[in-house]
DNA sequence: CCGCCGCAAGAGCAGTGCTCTCTTTTGTGG
DNA sequence: CCACAAAAGAGAGCACTGCTCTTGCGGCGG
């Protein structure tokens, strides 16, 4: 048992040890991770890696997660404070930054996929973790009646975002789950404008701006049209 | 002359042709595009395709600018109605669907960046295209007393927006530019998260939903905080 | 009419993902 | 403790990529 486990934890190590590597090189290189030269940082021939990823995409999906798990986790250690605005604003600016450190993770997750862009379902656990922080503030927010539900939503929209309230924030409107969900695309998009140049020669004050626009989107949360 | 131009407009039909074709596979084959296979289908060699352009970045720059412009004339052709909301509005529903329409060239420019690529100063021009839309509706909506300025915005920021608001919408008040920027942010993570997949699972009722985050961010503009 | 220059083609280099076969290592069950 | 099978690594090889270099062809300008 403990001796079947050996193999096990050499071989986790091992993969680990890929990873690392592998997430190095993501960090100068980006996106364009050649297997090859991480097995020839790690003094192996290529072929060995395929012993532990079936294939290049698989590697990927492995950092990919890798990425989600540490942006979520950073963002969900970084709550704190009292007060919707306040609290909202910490995920925000938690994420910018771990953004900011980690450019290329981010553009592997919240970027264009890649070709095939096929989400294995082992990705969308560790995917969900931001936004459901964000669902917890503003749920939490609405308990204390600190954010009001606005006006109730119809239609086809209005069975999904039910179904989305009831699985990820029970007891949380779902108009307000919308406004929430809006919230996280516009940091995520935020994000993603200043990381890939779309302020360039624009906006050099980026944190204020971000700030900026990121209290809009608590504003919007607050104070429903 | 003549004889001259003769050349140089073959030249441009080639280029156009080649361009046509790499546009063709990015459909298919998304994002990396492969000269080799451009030339088969043009049942050319390889090597004469470097005779119009210089490498795959300069062709993949060529796609980007085109993409630009087919965007913006898109967006630029779709604004109409009267009264700020409904112009804005309309402006966002054309962008989504120019994206929806060719997701791999949306993907291309607000997507994550090639690794190693850097935006030559001659997609400034296509690129700003949408942005300058949405700030001549907001400005003329500023102009016909449709929408409010709002509080200034001092410090570094107030003299980037400063800066921004008299070069490309001279007269709008500075903070309702910052405004129109978050919107225009907003509007772009709000398509890129509906094409890149961030809503799968969650919200199907896509457009029902877009439409809703694009009235908050009109109401943003119309209603600052 | 000739020379020249733009154009195309092909070979070639270095790199890639991935597969196959072969050898070595090594944990493990008896 | 030891033989053995399973796991791991190595290396060659295939098909592909971007890109360069050299060579030949042909239409255009003088």
């Amino acid at each position: 048992m403990t001796a079947a486990s050996i193999r096990a934890r050499v071989r986790a190590e091992m993969t680990d040890e890929i990873k690392t590597v592998a997430r190095r090189h993501l960090a100068t290189d980006g996106a364009n991770l050649s297997l090859r030269a991480v097995a020839r940082d790690l003094g192996m021939a290529s072929s060995a890696v395929y012993r532990y990823f079936a294939s290049r995409d698989e590697l990927l999906t492995a950092m990919i997660i890798d990425a989600y798990d540490a942006l979520g986790g950073t963002v969900e250690a970084a709550v704190s404070g009292t007060g919707f605005p306040d609290r909202f604003l910490g995920v925000c600016h938690a994420v910018r930054d771990w953004a900011l450190a980690n450019p290329h993770e981010w553009a592997l997750i919240y970027g264009s996929p890649v070709p095939g862009y096929q989400a294995p379902t082992d990705t969308v656990g560790p995917a969900i973790r931001v936004i459901l922080v964000i669902g917890r503030i503003v749920g939490e927010a609405s308990a204390a009646g600190e954010v009001p539900a606005g006006e109730p939503i119809g239609g086809r929209l209005g069975d999904d975002l039910r179904y989305v309230a009831e699985r990820a924030a029970p007891g949380t409107p779902p108009q307000l789950v919308a406004r929430a969900i809006a919230a996280w695309i516009h940091l995520c998009g935020a994000v993603s404008a200043e990381l890939f140049g779309q302020l360039n020669n624009t906006i050099e004050a980026r944190r204020e701006f971000f700030e900026l626009q990121m209290r809009g989107a608590a504003a919007m949360i607050s104070r429903p049209a």
